[in-house]
DNA sequence: GGGTTGCCCGTTTTT
DNA sequence: CGGGCAACCC
């Protein structure tokens, strides 16, 4: 897949078109509404998009470019069009193209990583590194950090690496360079072994002649700031420049936006700041809500006529996303006015997850069973432990489905490992990959084999594949070492004239990793030479490794596959973007959504962002939207009592239903200050809050922690005598009297009539 | 150098 | 409960 045209063509004289044509005729400005409209006319100075969720941001992207380009403004070469996902500039120009031909190969479109190659690869020297600079993927990432930790003498199990390299990553996020890093950020004894090694970090980056994802955002603006005349360049060449998802974009994007844009102020950010979902991964919502302070001269145009889901469904998301404070604030409307409302949201609870679980697969079933495709359905969860009970589900129910997101075919440690061969013999200098590979099948190669290696790397000032031909070895380790290292040379000499599979299957081959894994008998092996046998038709797409290392450094999806009708299961945010006829938002239940982690860590603003994200969920539906939720959740082998979530006490009582003959879930939520509620503390035992007797804080103090609950004897269960004659509420039989208890077992007469024996962990007091 | 055990930890994830 | 990983042992 080609990120983004990297020549810049000669102009065509087949488009020409008189500069004086009347805008009107047009064609691909008709179906537009007259915001949309507006949003693509409105090309000159910075301009807000604010494009709430179905409401065509996409069209108006693709448009305002091709109208751009159509009724020359710019070049296509002269117009930047940034994405955050591969996915998304796909599709950019996939519609594009449809439009205007292809011109639209000519766009600069791509996403700001890529766009940071790109002009990182042209201008490497002047931040110190050589054109041919290696992207690290995530993984050697931590490695990297782990190396140097471990090196500095600093105990890695009382620091974790992955929290180092995030705080780091965050301070790249924000761009700051090391020696940027304010001393207020050093305070704490992480944020300021963090600092130590954020600097050291980077020197041995600098050292490998690599770079991390932060870099592709952080050097260019090290380059422009440094090199006026290189700044100066894109700054002329770019005349207008279109961000996507602009509520995604951190500090070092906006950096690189604003000095792009210096010179003609045509920039035209689109985003939806109800749909900020990132922040705990660098994204500024205050970008999107403070635009119009950074650019004062801006327009703002609000999209709000939603194309995507009925009114009910609309009603409810925007009901929900009222409660939040920090909003520029927008409603969406339904595009048809007259049309139907629609199904209400409906909102059912459930005794634990498995029966969550197993009611939406046989709703579903039943659903495919009257003809629906399966494709039309997703269901969303908040975490990836969720998905574990709807694939048991799923699989009783025989309904065909997949998990998305989770396991990455690019980080599958086959692939990871196929690559590293071919980054191998791309480039010599590439160290991370060699480290990856030389004992990869075992060829006995051992620690004090590599010490030996790296310490003549170091001393010769070479790259750990040179150092074999010096280093100290002998016997078995160098005659393996030097064949590992003339394999690896007649590959490359293979891949001047064979094309890239062949040349992958030859190393592969000659290496003995594929046998390695044939001679494997672990279950997985086999997928796993699969995997490796689908690297090779992708590696057809390519010409040389060196294009297909870029794209792979930049890709991690290949998710796209679908075809078959498949149910999906994704989390929140990975469905974002995505569209579905009916949705399933399971797990509705305090500390799980919003999760307790986002609220301890991030207070009122963490509960917002848990908000947007339920509001991103309920947006996804176009016709049904079926919010669940369970009383009983096993949480880390615990079963652990749940409340359903304050978000649905939030949504609007005219456009949900619920089926429990529950009609308000207000009730619950004095419950949950109060601490009244039941806890279920393992699988035999019950214990009963009273009434005020334990604040949440108690609670917490003396359970630690919601995921490990507080031992037995602190909680006694509460005289048995007292249940008797009172008002209980239960999930499937609704209301009832207590009118036996005979220690947890409970006899109700339920206000239907009937009389039940129920445990008295399924009740509520009502 | 490789296999086993025991301990820790547990949200979301793109590039 | 279960995955990952480092320490531990052969």
């Amino acid at each position: 897949m080609d990120v983004f045209e990297l020549e810049e063509p000669i102009p065509s004289e087949t488009n020409r078109q008189s500069p004086d044509q009347n805008v009107e005729t047009f064609s691909f400005l008709t179906p537009l509404n007259p915001e949309q409209r507006m949003a693509v006319e409105h090309t000159e100075g910075p301009l807000l998009v604010l494009s709430g969720a179905g409401t065509g941001k996409t069209r108006v992207l693709t448009t305002r470019t091709a109208y751009i380009i159509e009724k020359h403004l710019a070049k296509p070469y002269q117009i930047l069009a940034v994405t955050f996902t591969n996915k998304a500039a796909n599709e950019m120009k996939l519609r594009l193209e449809q439009m205007i031909g292809s011109a639209a190969f000519s766009v600069w479109l791509g996403t700001f990583h890529a766009i940071g190659v790109k002009i990182l690869r042209k201008y490497a020297e002047k931040v110190g590194l050589t054109s041919d600079f290696a992207i690290l993927n995530t993984d050697d990432q931590v490695r990297l950090m782990k190396n140097i930790l471990t090196e500095q003498g600093i105990d890695i199990k009382k620091y974790n690496p992955e929290t180092i390299l995030e705080i780091v990553e965050r301070w790249k996020d924000k761009a700051f360079l090391p020696q940027e890093v304010s001393a207020r950020e050093r305070t704490t004894q992480l944020g300021s072994l963090a600092y130590d090694f954020y600097a050291r970090y980077q020197s041995r980056l600098h050292l490998l002649n690599a770079v991390d994802f932060g870099d592709l955002l952080l050097l260019p603006i090290v380059l422009f700031r440094s090199n006026p005349d290189v700044l100066e360049e894109y700054q002329s060449k770019f005349r207008y420049i279109l961000v996507d998802e602009y509520q995604d974009t951190n500090v070092a994007q906006y950096l690189l936006l604003r000095l792009l844009a210096q010179k003609w102020h045509n920039i035209c950010c689109v985003g939806d700041d109800d749909q900020s979902i990132y922040s705990w991964r660098g994204a500024e919502v205050d970008n999107i809500l403070s635009f119009q302070k950074f650019y004062p001269d801006a327009a703002v145009i609000r999209l709000e006529k939603n194309y995507r889901s009925t009114a009910h469904i609309l009603g409810a998301a925007s009901g929900l996303i009222s409660h939040n404070e920090a909003r520029l604030g927008k409603t969406l409307k339904p595009a048809h006015e007259k049309a139907e409302k629609g199904y209400k949201v409906l909102v059912k609870g459930f005794w634990n997850g498995m029966q969550e679980a197993e009611w939406i697969a046989t709703q579903i079933e039943s659903s495919r069973k009257r003809g629906n495709s399966l494709s039309e359905t997703a269901v969303l969860v908040r975490a990836t432990v969720q998905t574990r009970l709807f694939e048991d589900a799923f699989r009783k129910e025989g309904i065909p489905y997949k998990i998305i997101g989770g396991f990455k075919f690019y980080e599958r440690e086959e692939i990871k490992d196929a690559v590293a061969y071919l980054r191998l013999i791309l480039n010599s200098n590439d160290d991370l990959a060699f480290l990856r590979v030389v004992n990869k099948p075992k060829r006995g190669v051992g620690t004090k084999a590599l010490e030996a290696i790296s310490a003549t790397a170091r001393e010769k000032k070479i790259s750990l594949f040179d150092a074999v031909a010096w280093a100290p070895l002998k016997g078995t380790v160098r005659q393996t070492l030097d064949d590992f290292i003339s394999l690896i040379k007649s590959a490359r000499q293979k891949a001047e004239t064979a094309l890239l599979p062949e040349t992958a299957r030859f190393v592969l081959e000659e290496s003995g990793y594929l046998r390695m894994w044939e001679s494997e008998k672990s279950p997985e092996a086999d997928g796993r030479i699969e995997n490796i046998e689908e690297l090779y038709n992708v590696l057809h797409e390519y010409e040389n490794i060196r294009d297909f290392i870029e794209y792979a450094s930049l890709v991690t999806d290949t998710d796209d596959v679908a075809d078959e009708d498949q149910l999906v299961v994704m989390t929140l945010h990975a469905s974002k973007g995505l569209e579905f006829q009916n949705v399933y938002l399971a797990g509705w239940e305090e500390e799980l959504f919003p999760h307790k982690k986002a609220i301890d860590e991030q207070g009122a603003e963490g509960l917002e962002e848990e908000r947007r994200l339920a509001y991103v969920g309920l947006t996804r539906a176009k016709d049904r939207a079926i919010i669940t939720y369970a009383n009983n959740r096993k949480i880390y082998g615990h079963w652990v009592n749940a409340l359903p979530s304050r978000f649905i006490d939030e949504l609007p009582r005219d456009h949900i239903e619920t089926d429990s003959g529950r009609k308000s879930f207000a009730s619950l939520q004095p419950a949950w200050q109060n601490k009244q509620f039941y806890f279920k503390n393992n699988d035999d035992e019950t214990s009963i809050f009273d009434k005020g007797q334990w604040k949440r804080e108690n609670f917490h103090k003396e359970s630690d922690d919601f995921y490990n609950p507080p031992s037995v004897k602190v909680y006694q269960t509460k005289e048995t005598g007292s249940r008797l004659g009172k008002r209980v509420h239960h999930e499937i039989f609704g209301f009832g009297t207590v009118i036996h208890a005979e220690g947890e077992r409970l006899d109700v007469r339920f206000d239907s009539g009937e009389i039940k024996k129920i445990m008295a962990r399924f009740l509520e007091e009502a």
